[in-house]
DNA sequence: GGTCGGCTTGGAATCGGTTCCACGCCGATT
DNA sequence: AATCGGCGTGGAACCGATTCCAAGCCGACC
């Protein structure tokens, strides 16, 4: 592989000129530059980003740690920040989660590191590792999760969970249950919890009661869901609607209510949380967080960081909103 | 950020005792090495995989390129991909490609590449590509494409489409159609094809004619598979199967027998191709390539070659398997 | 006691770039 | 004619690791 001295040599310049060519500054005569560029294209010559890297004292690669990548949320939001990673000069590393020690693993080397910037996905940083961001020099955007002090792209998963609640209150529906996942220690997600907590907030505003039972936490997962809502439908007042907390889970419940036999939206509204792929397949209703652009969001924010840009308002709110399909129907 | 420099001074020894200590030389005298590893600890030195890279003339990254990684079925291969780079000593760095250029830009930079591998998923290399590929010293591996002279991953295609078609024709069905992708001359996918050949293969080892307009070909979708699903229903002898060429155009055969109030399986027996995650949920039958096993394996050779291993037997075919569901059913 | 050989060890050279400093050459100014 | 300034250029130093070579030290052997 020709290396810088190669061309220097053939084109009988010295290295710091093919470097002037290379990276097109402008004090180089024109006559010199078209030389160097001749013989660049006859050996075909590409410079080493390693080495480029080295000297730099900077890489072109941006690491992107994702919790689960099989999820198509996460996948969805993956894309938007493989997309606008690809507009730039950069590279994404891809490091996928999903025990709680890979996840400090990677934090630890996301601190140190030879990635010129980081990317959280959903997960929690301890306050440690925060300071330890935050004190290296290395640019980190979190998304999906609101990170003090440091930037962060982020949905108000209270207000999503509310609005869908809301939504089948404005239905009619009285007897509202929840289908969401445990808290979970090891990876600290909170958004389920939070929507949670805006499903609580709607029936208190409504004057609305929570019967004993009508909140199912689990894991997360379709199979988990279907179980919560045998649960649900097996209770002496089964709930007339269900606010599940994502997509994934919401289609636990619709298979649930097939299984039972039990008629969506004719007996059984079912509104889901993400707006997957799937969704307007499967005819869902769902509170909309935009996953695409909350990745390529972030992915933007940290470019702009990189490049020396600095932000007056780090952090961004993306809207959520109600897709209305085929799955809530009015109380009859 | 601490260099070897540094603790070699701290340590009172030379940067070559502390790299001998790095790399777990054993021509060091257990003393010097735990002092040296003792202030390795307290200034929490760990050494640059920059530097590293440039001076052992090769990097620790796999480039791993893949077209459309929203597509589950991609999705599905990338994650047994990342399980493997994960238990490795390697990065995984994604190329995500969506337009021929996209492509091309990626082959090229994959055949210089400070990549000290790369694996590529169902894209189709020129010829001029895979002989640079071939000359250049660094590794690759293809998924779900046969490459002559090159290491890869496959399943049989044809074989799997002529299983399903068979599927069918043992149910007792005698008009069989073919849902699949038109032959995309830009990206040269050739799984759609071959899948139709087996269909065609079947068809004739049965003495089975194949009605014109029976063979519904157009681009890759679910809203198309609909409109080619509509385009079936209302000939003047509509099938009664039909052989999607991936689960994702299944979906949308399936969502256009509901949109057409045809029963499935009653009226219409329908089997897909690939077995992604949503498949058992919906009940579909459906060729299963072990879509994560694929990418799994194919990252294992990558790595067992980089090794330096000369394997015997450079590529691996993996079998199919019919999975039967609720969305077939004996012709009545 | 001298020589030899085997462990340890230090440090220079190297990987392939970037950058800064010094120098040569030119035309313009006095 | 001498001085100055600026442009274009070459090349050494540097980034942070690895590796090889030379050398110091020690015990063993003759």
């Amino acid at each position: 592989m020709a290396t810088i001295q190669d061309v220097a040599r053939r084109a009988g310049v010295g290295v710091g000129t093919v470097s002037r060519v290379i990276n097109e500054s402008p004090l180089v005569s024109e006559a010199t530059r078209a030389r160097v560029q001749q013989v660049i294209d006859e050996i075909g010559y590409r410079p080493s980003s390693l080495a480029r890297a080295l000297s730099l004292g900077r890489s072109t690669t941006l690491a992107v740690i994702v919790p689960f990548f099989t999820r198509s949320s996460v996948v969805a939001r993956l894309r938007g920040v493989a997309d606008v990673i690809d507009g730039s000069d950069y590279d994404l590393v891809l490091y996928d989660v999903h025990t709680p020690e890979q996840r400090d693993r990677r934090f630890e080397l996301a601190a140190r590191a030879d990635r010129a910037g980081v990317l959280i996905m959903s997960l929690a940083p301890s306050d440690e590792v925060v300071r330890a961001l935050a004190a290296a020099s290395v640019p980190v955007v979190f998304v999906d999760r609101r990170v003090e002090g440091l930037p962060h792209v982020f949905t108000d998963d209270a207000e999503g969970g509310r609005k869908a609640t809301n939504h089948l209150i404005g239905l009619g529906h009285t007897r509202i249950a929840f289908v969401g996942d445990r808290f979970d220690e090891s990876f600290g997600f909170t958004s389920s919890i939070d929507r949670l907590a805006g499903y609580h907030l709607a029936m208190i505003e409504a004057g609305l009661p929570v019967p004993a039972g009508y909140e199912q936490v689990a894991d997360h997962g379709r199979e988990e869901a279907h179980r919560q809502t045998r649960e649900l439908l097996s209770l002496p007042e089964p709930p007339t609607a269900i606010v599940a907390a994502s997509d994934l889970q919401a289609f636990g419940v619709l298979e649930a209510a097939r299984d039972a036999g039990v008629d969506v939206p004719g007996d059984l509204s079912v509104i889901g949380y993400d707006d997957v792929p799937m969704a307007p397949y499967l005819g869902l209703t769902t509170v909309q967080q935009q996953l695409y652009d909350t990745g390529a969001e972030a992915a933007a924010l940290l470019i702009r960081l990189l490049a020396g840009e600095t932000l007056e308002e780090p952090s961004v709110e993306l809207p959520t909103e109600i897709v209305i399909r085929r799955s809530t129907a009015p109380l009859r």
